[in-house]
DNA sequence: GAGTTTGAAACT
DNA sequence: CAGTTTCAAACTC
């Protein structure tokens, strides 16, 4: 079987027995110096401080190649799905079998899965002759080598990134401090004499290896969204992160799924995409509460949080409905219920998810499952090269949508927009069949609708008068003569506000913060000029991100950043100036014809920046 | 829960 | 690229 664990062997040969008194690190460790248990708080603090910086180099994960191996999240049947929330309810029990799991994997390097972890971490081998190096370095160094210094080295050198020395750190601590039990407070010279102290020691430091796992399971659930960091609350556990061939991952960071615990039961379990440049460096302890109130206010990981894929036990469909209905379903677990597709088809929606399906579903036939994983592979290969984007997002945000937690859902998004827009003919883009609505988004210029009335921003762009206006004077569906940037209506509310938490698409909009006059932040609550709402539109977008996942889709930035500057939010400005109502209709109507609308969804998606802009302009 | 509606995805 | 078919989610009853 293709575990994760497998992975925790190949992190490194000094560690890899899992008992770190055995590692030579630590041997000279505790050779070297009598050190006190508690200077091993100071170190950790300092590796834990050291998350906020880059990998070395040198052991920088090829993420491009390994991501390409990325396989799905997690396996239902076993391997990675038993994560965090065991950590925390069954404990140690679970972790020591996990680690003769790994024991027992330590040799086995023929899967991709740990290959990329290999790589991911850096050669084993050359970690372990690196660091043999550096060890005797500070040796002729220095009989007093500066320990804070080495053991960061040693550990990142180790793991290869600081979230995972960070976890070896914590082992050494804990390590440390269970020794320091064990010894009276001194650091011991030699392993742990008895098999009781063994197993103290065991114990004692599971959590510890838990962390550990998890960083390296983490690698295992990467997810190969190019710098793409998704925070995915709500995942269904065993949805499982479909090996990204190409881009992105819908759904994780799609629409549906960031809410956190409110839906879930407690069997949490958190993934990490693999970055060099997490968007949110800084650790959080994600605080989930579970459904039995039994763990309720459990720190169930400490992950940086931007990196996290938390995976939960997914809610009954009905529930997922109700929530849905209610306001969550937005975040809630992909399931699908296929008859004819076998799950391989963008029409399933774990697949186009990125995601495995799962226990809940109600597929017939699927093959969307980890046993076939090379079929789902190549199928996905194959979509994606005809569509790159087949697996990207759907519904792109801007970047400067912070949000504050639990902001009114019904202030809706606007400053986010389906990649390609509709193509509604009777919904009118007010039910859940308009992918815009679904999304939670205004329609835009990209958007075929007909009729459309989203509540979120229609497609014509009325401003807040003005939508009042174009209600009264009939809108009809050939509303793409008046398209105009749209901007949400409050007073389109549906009466059952969409859930807006709504992945965030982590654009290159930071030119829309430079751009953006500062009163765009924030601005709750004043809906009614029309020079507010412009900004008004992005207060949703806010509260949007109150769980949500960051995506960063870095292959578009370069080559869009100009384009994105040029769609700023001060261009929306500038077009929706209240003397220039439709000043930009001459660009809206010619955007119904300019190059990158006539394109057509596809071409436009492959040729545009996967975040429309809310502008026509070109 | 069954049947219908809808629009995206896939196909031609 | 447009038209058609297939498909599964959303919706209704």
């Amino acid at each position: 079987m293709d575990t994760p664990q497998k992975s925790v062997a190949q992190i490194g040969t000094p560690v890899s027995k899992l008992k770190v008194e055995d590692s030579p690190v630590f041997n000279y460790i505790c050779s070297l110096s009598p050190i006190k248990t508690i200077k091993s708080i100071p170190i950790t603090q300092t590796l834990s401080s050291l998350n906020f910086t880059s990998p070395p180099s040198v052991f920088t994960s090829p993420h491009a190649v390994s991501h390409k191996e990325s396989r799905f999240r997690s396996q239902k049947d076993g391997s990675a799905s038993k994560e965090v929330a065991s950590i925390g309810e069954e404990g140690n029990e679970e972790a020591l079998v996990e680690m003769e799991q790994v024991q027992s994997h330590k040799n086995d390097c023929n899967t991709p899965r740990v290959i990329n972890d290999v790589r991911d971490n850096g050669c084993c081998e050359d970690s372990g002759k690196d660091l043999q190096k550096m060890l005797d370095n500070v040796k002729k160094k220095s009989d007093t080598p500066d320990w804070e210094t080495l053991i960061s080295a040693t550990t990142e050198l180790i793991y290869g990134s600081p979230r995972e020395s960070e976890a070896f750190s914590c082992l050494l601590k804990r390590t440390s401090n269970s020794e320091a039990r064990l010894s009276g407070g001194t650091m011991p010279t030699s392993k742990p004499v008895s098999n009781t102290d063994v197993g103290n020691y065991e114990s004692e430091s599971v959590d510890a290896l838990s962390i550990l796992h998890r960083g390296v399971r983490r690698r295992c659930l990467d997810f190969e969204i190019p710098g793409n960091n998704q925070q995915t609350y709500g995942e269904s556990s065993s949805s499982c992160v479909v090996p990204s061939i190409g881009l992105h991952l819908n759904a994780v960071a799609s629409s549906k799924d960031n809410s956190v615990a409110n839906e879930y039961s407690g069997n949490i379990k958190v993934g990490l995409q693999s970055s060099a440049t997490p968007v949110l460096p800084s650790p959080h302890e994600i605080l989930i509460e579970n459904e039995t109130g039994k763990d309720a206010g459990q720190i169930i990981e400490v992950v940086p949080k931007s990196l996290a894929l938390v995976e939960l036990t997914p809610i009954s469909p009905k529930k997922k409905r109700q929530s849905e209905q209610s306001g969550e379903g937005e975040s809630s677990c992909k399931r699908c219920n296929c008859k004819k597709s076998k799950c391989l088809k963008l029409y399933c929606e774990c697949f186009a998810a990125g995601v495995y399906c799962i226990e809940p579903c109600s597929c017939i036939d699927c093959f969307n499952k980890p046993i076939h994983e090379d079929v789902v592979l190549a199928t996905r290969k194959q979509i994606e090269s005809r569509n790159p984007l087949a697996f990207a997002p759907k519904v792109i945000r801007n970047s400067d949508s912070i949000i504050e937690v639990g902001e009114d859902a019904s202030k809706t998004p606007a400053s986010a927009r389906h990649k390609r827009g509709c193509n509604c003919k009777k919904s009118n883009c007010l039910k859940k069949y308009c992918e815009c609505y679904q999304g939670g988004v205004g329609c835009s210029i990209n958007c075929r609708c007909e009729g459309c009335k989203n509540a979120f921003g229609r497609k014509d762009g009325s401003l807040f008068e003005q939508d009042e206006e174009n209600e009264t004077s009939g809108k009809s569906g050939t509303t793409k003569t008046q398209q105009n940037v749209e901007l949400f209506n409050p007073a389109a509310q549906p009466s059952t506000p969409m859930p807006i938490r709504q992945p965030l698409a982590q654009l290159p909009l930071s030119s829309n913060n430079r751009l953006q006059p500062p009163q765009s932040h924030f601005h709750h609550g004043a809906i009614g000029s029309s020079s507010s709402g412009i900004y008004n539109i992005r207060k949703p977008d806010m509260s949007l991100l109150s769980h949500s996942r960051i995506e960063t889709i870095t292959e578009d930035i370069d080559d869009d950043m100009s384009e994105n500057l040029i769609h700023s939010p001060i261009a929306n400005i500038n077009s929706l100036s209240p003397n220039s109502k439709r000043v930009s209709l001459a660009h809206l109507d010619s955007s119904e014809s300019s190059p990158w609308r006539r394109t057509g969804g596809r071409n436009l998606i492959r040729s545009f920046p996967t975040f429309p802009s809310l502008t026509p302009h070109h």
